[in-house]
DNA sequence: TTAGGGTTAG
């Protein structure tokens, strides 16, 4: 829209704040009013030039700073208004710290503060978390007589809250005579902010008691409550009355509804609600594509992803997590890498979570080398960036370059969590160094006043038990001074599988069973340490026991993504389209292996099968169809990337090996613990998984 | 003045 040139106006109006509102849209405009005002000297009008003031530090975005600065300081005698203005654009402008200088420049000159000015100013001081600075505000208020103020109340609340003093914003709350909506608003907020979703839900509760009149905004609130709590009753009867009173226009209070019903496992009924919006705005995307991560229905949320890029909705940084981290779970590294390019191509910030999803994602995919890139292109880390590192390179075999990157971090004065240690221990476990996890398990206490939990308990009892410490082990779980849990006693079984060690395993599974409803896998565990030793009776009675107890069994999965396309393989399975041909490919695949001395092993197989159907059986597990269909979809070279739902198997585990190097593919698979990089017929593994 | 979506392990 054009701008009335301002030699046009004859007369400038009374009130010229309309006039500057309604047509001040860009700098330029307000460059030109702000000319006509000097050469009119209309600027020395206090009125006026507040006007304009508002103009430039509240109306027009992206302003230079130092503009309102400028006409501030040409003020002759700047009253409480004109300092609220300043106050509030120091704050909007990220730049709290300014506005309480500007405060306190404003009492030096004796500029009584009027009841505008407590809000703005706490404002600032809840962006800094300055709770001593929003404390004398609070005695301020009482001296100046805005104690029953609502407004500067509502703000006082607001910092409490924001520097996680919910307490004491409660007590301010519970002590103020009248309450309006927005004081209830601005308490819940406070528990929002602070994680008080028990809080939350009890006040919407006492608020229905006292019937009194809620709004839009608490709803949103309680929402985010319900679904933090799983609490789905209340967020079914919170969407009746939506319904009921006709609220569905109010996109945030429908992008909650989505929320909570995905975070409460009701990712369809979000899907309905979803579709029925009549305009979805970037946050609605967003808020779907993770409902459907957190559900672990990744590859819908991908899919997802495409619809989206269909529409004109820009994604964001908080959009890009969520899709990273179902990329990461899936493994799925092109359409991660398609993130990476797009948030280069936006020149996105590369903030310190982003930075840090898309490390977890190259390290969920096995690319290392891009991940360190990130890493030392973020500006700024923090101990999730750090941890997630450590984690991934452990878990890609690198356990000692891991152990380094932590030194490094406690060099750096960033300090460790119980996260971190987790990691720490597992990249001991999986390069085998044993000592070492000792030592950092002692040290854990000792140096950093974290007490180990039962996770840490659990990574000592793999450390130990991988490098056939199985007696040590079980001792370890008899001494430690909590309860140990089924993962516990799970992982003791796992090694007493490499280990082929009779006694402790079945201890073990006899525990597992005791404490958890056990999986089939962990039968078979205990069935293959039979045939690994030649108890062959002893193996089928624990496979049979499975199907006479009716164990539920986990199908084992691989997943391959192809040109963003996610395709899955099951053991045995014909539903894949190019069934046929897969199972063509994979035919092959083997006959060409065993040429070159690759020799089946069959004692993961079925037990009660002829040795011929073990073998066929075996030769279909999921991963090999996944790698046949690689093999013959991508071009000679190309690196082969498969993830698995269950760790790898023996068998597999040779095959794959010989693959590598009769094809001369490098084949990149992780499994659920851990990533095995086959490369000339070796595994980065050195068989030790 | 008050409101919606996000990262780490087992």
């Amino acid at each position: 829209m054009a701008l009335t040139a301002p030699s046009a106006i004859p007369q400038f109006p009374d009130n010229p704040k309309t006039l500057i509102l309604k047509q001040c849209k860009t700098i330029k405009d307000l460059n030109q009013i702000h000319a006509h005002l000097i050469k009119t000297r209309l600027i020395h009008n206090p009125r006026v030039a507040e006007n304009l003031l508002e103009s430039a530090a509240i109306l027009i975005p992206d302003i230079p700073m130092d503009y309102p600065i400028s006409i501030f300081e040409k003020l002759e005698e700047p009253d409480s208004a004109a300092y609220n203005l300043m106050i509030r654009f120091f704050t909007l402008k990220q730049s709290p710290n300014e506005a309480i200088l500007l405060f306190n420049e404003m009492r030096e000159r004796s500029v009584r503060p009027d009841e505008f000015t407590f809000p703005c100013i706490l404002k600032a001081c809840s962006k800094l978390h300055a709770l001593k600075e929003g404390e004398q505000i609070h005695s301020l208020i009482m001296k100046y007589g805005f104690g029953s103020d609502g407004f500067a109340v509502n703000a006082l609340l607001g910092l409490f809250a924001s520097c996680g003093k919910v307490e004491v914003a409660r007590h301010v709350f519970d002590g103020m005579p009248e309450r309006s909506v927005v004081t209830w608003n601005s308490m819940f907020s406070g528990y929002t902010g602070s994680g008080c979703w028990e809080e939350v839900v009890g006040l919407f509760r006492k608020m229905l008691e006292m019937e009194v009149g809620f709004d839009e905004v608490t709803l949103v609130c309680v929402l985010k409550a319900c679904g933090r709590l799983a609490e789905i009753e209340l967020g079914e009867w919170i969407h009746e009355y939506v319904e009921a009173n006709g609220l569905k226009g109010n996109p945030a209070l429908v992008t909650s509804l989505v929320d909570m019903y995905s975070k409460c496992g009701r990712v369809d009924t979000a899907r309905r609600l979803f579709d029925e919006m009549p305009r979805r705005d970037f946050v609605a995307w967003s808020a779907m594509i993770s409902g459907y991560g957190q559900a672990s229905r990744h590859r819908e949320a991908l899919e997802l992803v495409h619809v989206m890029q269909k529409t004109n909705i820009e994604p964001t940084e908080v959009t890009m997590v969520s899709i990273l981290f179902s990329c990461a779970v899936l493994g799925a590294l092109e359409t991660g890498k398609w993130v990476h390019s797009y948030v280069m191509k936006k020149r996105m910030k590369l903030t310190v979570t982003l930075g840090t999803a898309l490390m977890d994602l190259y390290l969920k995919c096995g690319s290392v080398g891009n991940a360190i890139e990130v890493f030392r292109k973020m500006p700024s880390k923090n101990v999730f960036s750090w941890t997630v590192l450590i984690q991934g390179l452990a878990n890609n075999g690198q356990g000692k370059k891991a152990i380094g990157f932590f030194h490094s971090m406690v060099e750096k004065n960033i300090t460790p969590n119980n996260v971190t240690f987790v990691a720490v221990l597992c990249a001991c476990s999986h390069a085998g160094l044993v000592d070492e996890g000792r030592g950092f398990f002692a040290s854990m206490d000792r140096d950093f006043g974290i007490e180990p939990m039962i996770e840490h308990y659990g990574c000592m009892v793999d450390i130990l038990g991988r490098a056939g410490c199985i007696e040590e082990a079980y001792q370890f779980i008899n001494n430690m001074p909590i309860q140990p849990n089924a993962v516990i006693w799970r992982t003791l079984l796992a090694s007493c599988r490499v280990h082929k060690n009779v006694e402790i395993g079945e201890r073990s599974l006899k525990n597992v069973v005791r404490l958890e409803s056990a999986h089939s896998g962990d039968h078979i565990l205990l069935s293959n340490i039979y045939a690994s030793v030649g108890r062959l009776e002893d193996a089928v009675r624990v496979r049979n026991q499975i199907k006479e107890k009716g164990i539920k069994k986990m199908p084992g999965c691989s997943v391959i993504e192809m040109d963003g396309i996610i395709h899955e393989f099951f053991c045995e399975d014909n539903i894949h389209p190019d069934s046929e041909e897969i199972y063509n490919a994979t035919e092959n695949m083997m006959k060409k292996i065993k040429l070159a001395g690759y020799l089946p092993d069959t004692t993961g197989a079925r037990l009660d099968a002829e040795e011929d159907d073990k073998e066929s059986s075996i030769s279909h597990h999921s991963e090999k169809l996944a790698i046949a269909f690689g093999l013959i979809r991508t071009s000679p070279g190309t690196t082969i990337r498969i993830t698995k739902n269950l760790r790898v198997c023996m068998d597999c585990h040779n095959a794959t090996k010989m693959i590598s190097k009769v094809f001369d593919r490098e084949i990149v698979v992780r499994d659920r613990n851990r990533f095995h990089h086959f490369k000339d017929g070796s595994c980065s593994c050195n068989d030790y998984w």
